[in-house]
DNA sequence: TAAACTCAGATGTATTATGCAACTGATTGG
DNA sequence: CCAATCAGTTGCATAATACATCTGAGTTTA
């Protein structure tokens, strides 16, 4: 087994080679939409609906990239706005039903991709990868 | 068990995640580095010098994007340029002895970084999170 | 061998994501 | 009730990126 350095070392490499990849890909599948504007849809219907604010944190950007791309969102037919009956500052943002039915695509084309790349992967295997990623991403 | 679905969802939203939060601590490890430049720096160490347009193909960019973050390593002095003996249109793209210098302090602030996140993984998760990720990228 | 093609890289131009700072409107607390 | 806080927007600057085009060096072929 190679050193715990080496192994972080491939880790911080292989999880930045993904995140290029992801972008390129995301380019190709949701053409008007980059790939943060896409997650950032997708964590509000996992989320059942938040704040702009809590998208920022959630991604670590500023509240003012958050609110541009929240506008194209909106521009683009794809999210609603409601005021946060638990705080009248803040809006809350959903998914419309247009929002959802590009979801429902994106979500149907990303299985065609990653089943194509992942199909001798075995279920424990992709689990526990799953597992790992879920781990990693809540210890930050 | 979750579905293979559902577990496909989570390892893309997860490193997606994983995205957005390196390019962020990206910026603040090396302020004058993108996180791609630098992982271009890194590619050029790890593989023993490289071409231009091999990194375009590991990244997925644009060639164009590769000559110009080149050109900024080059002016910080981090590569030297060499001619490819196989083929002299190319070029071998090396880390400097300052690139190595400022490789070997980003890989030792990595390392603090990342052992605090990863302090509580034993080495056989962590070793077997690292063969997850190389397996999934391989497979592009 | 000369001409046509290929390839790596560089450059011009436009677009887009992003951050910071300043501002607005609304809410809350002392 | 006034000051502080907070969510969101907008002005401005910067940086990454793609596409098209150009250049110079190799390679292939007629």
């Amino acid at each position: 087994m190679p050193g715990r350095d080496v192994t972080l070392g491939t880790i911080q490499r292989e999880l930045t080679a993904f995140a290029r990849r992801a972008r390129h890909k995301a380019a190709q599948i949701h053409p008007d939409l980059s790939l943060v504007t896409y997650s950032m849809l997708d964590h509000m219907q996992a989320s059942g609906g938040c704040r702009g604010i809590d998208l920022a944190e959630h991604f670590l950007l500023d509240k003012s990239t958050v609110s541009r791309q929240t506008a194209v969102l909106e521009r683009l037919g794809l999210i609603v706005r409601a005021a946060d009956p638990a705080d009248r500052r803040g809006q809350i943002l959903r998914p419309s039903a247009a929002g959802l039915r590009l979801l429902e695509e994106a979500h149907r084309q990303r299985r065609e991709t990653f089943e194509e790349r992942l199909a001798d992967w075995g279920d424990e295997d992709l689990e526990r990868f799953a597992g790992y990623l879920r781990r990693y991403n809540a210890e930050g």
